[in-house]
DNA sequence: TGTATATATTTGTATATACAATTGATTGCC
DNA sequence: GGCAATCAATTGTATATACAAATATATACA
């Protein structure tokens, strides 16, 4: 059942074998492709091709005229994913709910219609929504959204479909910004969230564009002690 | 001056477009590899490296017998990096700094053991690192490292190089774990980080493995007032 | 009816080749 | 020495071709 693997994904291990184990030093030169062709007796395209996956893997980068080289480490660094709310509580198999406790059609003041690309006093919709995992409250999505892209907003029920599904449905997530940071609460969020003052929370802030335009952003608070981001990258 | 763009991009950015357009829908079948060589005029090859490029970029997807496909959407989700805090601050053209506070053998605890994946008494080393951002304390590096993999930890100046640095050097990242969490302080941690007892904190739990062997762990403390995480990803 | 079998379509892999473009090194000239 | 032209090495782009492998559909058969 030994399945023959192709001929360029070979190459490919060789060449990242070669990277783990620091044969190739990052910024060093590897062979280059005649050299590999020879000594794998193939053709300059199938060790082209090995070498052309590696490079939009971040691996190796191509100078013209130069060589190709181990690309630089990228230091102690790793991407962490930020996930729709009610699809992580799917993927964990538990139970997602959510309460609207606000919809309401606003004039964004100066510091929300900076966020929002509007001037003070324009139209926008403004969302707000507890949602909970097995009946925890785990996220207070406070949404404002671009009316004049989104004039249905206003009217959707938000018991049926999370605001982040009908936008996703409606304008293709062309941009996402994240700014991540610990912050405290206030009455508010401790009674929405069900927390008490002392409790710090993690608030996520996300504005979403879609096709070059701004459609909303959104103040996304977790409490501290129930949810935490994670990811794990490996090479 | 015009500059000739390659043919396989021009079939690139016709696929782009008529996705970014909504012309080709999510899970939708995209031209053959040969009606876009016909269309453009170009061989199959071609065509095929406009393809794979996307596949790559995970814009299309393929299956071999079927066709080529629209990817689904990836939700709204992104991707946050997480890095070296020197590099950053160097790259904000600010100036790093940082205090050696402890620097010292232990046996592990059975909490630190565990995620160091050692067993409760084993030796290991022990960091504690202020880290400043044109002077004013930024991150608290809580640092434990497997005393049997990385002997000389212990005697490095640490003032020269930050432990990251460090160990980034020796042990080739091949796998990384983060998780972020807001949390709140005591009194040591207000104490280094020069904060009060109300401010949250950004934890950010990294461990780091080097060709399968867990080398590190350690706990990176942020004011929450004074750092953020922070991302903007185009698609 | 259900099950093999053949067939058409499409992508996957691979080759041999050609010429263009970029870069660094060399050479020749003043 | 300084400068321009040339050359060699290497990657970039493109073609034409061939056969393999996977899939869906159509066909033949029991």
């Amino acid at each position: 059942m030994a399945k023959v693997i192709p001929r360029y994904k070979a190459i490919k291990v060789y060449l990242e074998e070669g990277i783990r184990s620091r044969q190739f030093l990052p910024d060093q030169q590897v062979p280059t492709e005649m050299a590999l062709a020879e000594r794998f007796e193939v053709s300059r395209m199938t060790a082209n091709k090995a070498i052309q996956e590696l490079v939009a893997d971040g691996v190796l980068v191509r100078h013209q005229g130069l060589g190709t080289f181990v690309a630089e480490v990228r230091a102690q660094s790793s991407l962490l994913e930020i996930r729709n709310i009610a699809d992580e509580i799917g993927d964990r198999h538990h139970v997602h709910s959510s309460e609207l406790h606000r919809l309401e059609a606003v004039e964004v003041d100066a510091t929300t219609g900076f966020r929002l690309g509007l001037k003070e006093g324009m139209p926008a919709f403004h969302s707000l929504i507890v949602h909970r995992e097995n009946g925890v409250p785990i996220q207070l999505e406070d949404r404002y959204v671009n009316a004049a892209i989104a004039p249905d907003y206003i009217s959707q029920d938000f018991n049926r479909q999370t605001p982040s599904q009908y936008l996703s449905e409606r304008f293709p997530l062309s941009e996402v910004e994240h700014i991540v940071e610990a912050i405290g609460s206030d009455s508010q969020i401790q009674q929405l969230l069900e927390i008490d003052a002392s409790e710090p929370c993690l608030q996520v802030n996300r504005r979403t564009w879609s096709q070059g335009r701004l459609i909303s952003c959104a103040r996304l608070i977790h409490p501290g002690s129930r949810y935490r981001l994670s990811s794990r990258s490996g090479g």
